[in-house]
DNA sequence: TCTCACGTGGACCGCGGGGTCCGCATCACT
DNA sequence: AGTGATGCGGACCCCGCGGTCCACGTGAGA
């Protein structure tokens, strides 16, 4: 059902803009954004921004999951190199510091009450896979402690993707901080 | 200058009615509530909230505000007891569940564009002062790693919240978090 | 109780932003 | 080049929300 109409070449193109002009206006001034400012980025007309994505929350929706997924697409690729615990921390760290941004457009979906289970299930899933994997590699190789489960590293991810948003423009603070925080994960003294 | 006016009953009456509403409802529905709703709330005409709060942007400072100065007060009382390590932990717990609803409120106004370090100087620097000296008590009695300052500290409680505030419901596993989250304060094998 | 200044409530206003619409441009197939 | 279909743009509509205003109620000093 509902075949894919192909789409002409322009339109392609213009979609395309549309959602990198979010990507960069949302990240510089919040999701507060206006349509409008979007559009301009973009070098196009609202009527356009409109008709590729019905909704403001729908961009939003598509911003979001273009970058988990381009980030999912990263992750499996580091996930198949070795040194197990060096690959897991650079893994966070960068997933802490791509969800500084990326965090927002959750927030923003769940402030309008879009269930937020539902669209990323696809490329998110796959994420979750692989920080499984990551996960559980790590420990194997003693470099994270064994008592983490992957439901409570997300919780710690985000908070440490908060904390360094908070920190913002200091990135020396900001490294230090994450760097502390990600401490948490390390093997204490008695395991 | 600027003599403080007396105020009548009634009127300091309803003032303290909206800021109890504000609390409770932005606590509820988030900072983006209506002015209106809050109003319904506390049983008061959108006017007589406008009267109190010349602005909505004011009456988040006002509500933020409230809750820092409470917090500082019992922060005051904790601090002044002894066993260093378990009042610093017991603090930053608390301190944690409290912001998870705080921190709204903040981002509410830094998106407003409202310098933030302006008001809550003094309630805040009062809260700052109590954290210092908490955490070089803390450090002392070797409960805490020696190389973190107040200004890594920030930073690790926010995270904390943050996730804290992600997990929600599920108060076993937040509990779970958040005590893995400080951990990373605690100090390390070699230090 | 009389009085009036202080406080109240909610109808009302203006604006800003999301979303629509339609005349015009542009693409793509011949 | 000709020609229909497909997109484009931005003026425009609409509504939700912050903030105002003023006729009315109410507290408090005489």
């Amino acid at each position: 059902m509902t075949e894919p109409k192909p789409l002409r070449a322009d339109a392609r193109r213009n979609r395309a803009r549309v959602l990198d002009a979010a990507e960069v206006v949302f990240a510089a001034k919040g999701t507060s954004a206006t349509t409008e400012e979007v559009a301009r980025e973009a070098g196009v007309g609202v009527g356009t921004l409109f008709r590729h994505f019905p909704t403001k929350e729908a961009l939003l929706e598509a911003v979001l999951f273009d970058r988990v997924r381009r980030f999912a697409d990263e992750a499996e690729l580091v996930a198949a190199a070795d040194k197990p615990g060096e690959v897991f921390y650079t893994f966070l760290t960068s997933w802490v510091e791509m969800s500084s941004a990326k965090n927002a457009y959750g927030d923003a979906l769940a402030a309008a009450g879009v269930e937020i289970p539902k669209p990323p299930s696809i490329a998110g899933i796959r994420v979750l896979e692989t920080l499984a994997t990551v996960l559980s590699r790590a420990q194997d190789a003693g470099a994270v402690r064994k008592d983490i489960s992957v439901d409570e590293l997300i919780p710690v991810i985000i908070g440490a993707s908060r904390a360094a948003e908070h920190v913002g423009g200091d990135t020396e603070l900001r490294d230090r901080t994450i760097s502390v925080m990600l401490d948490s994960l390390r093997p204490r003294v008695g395991s």
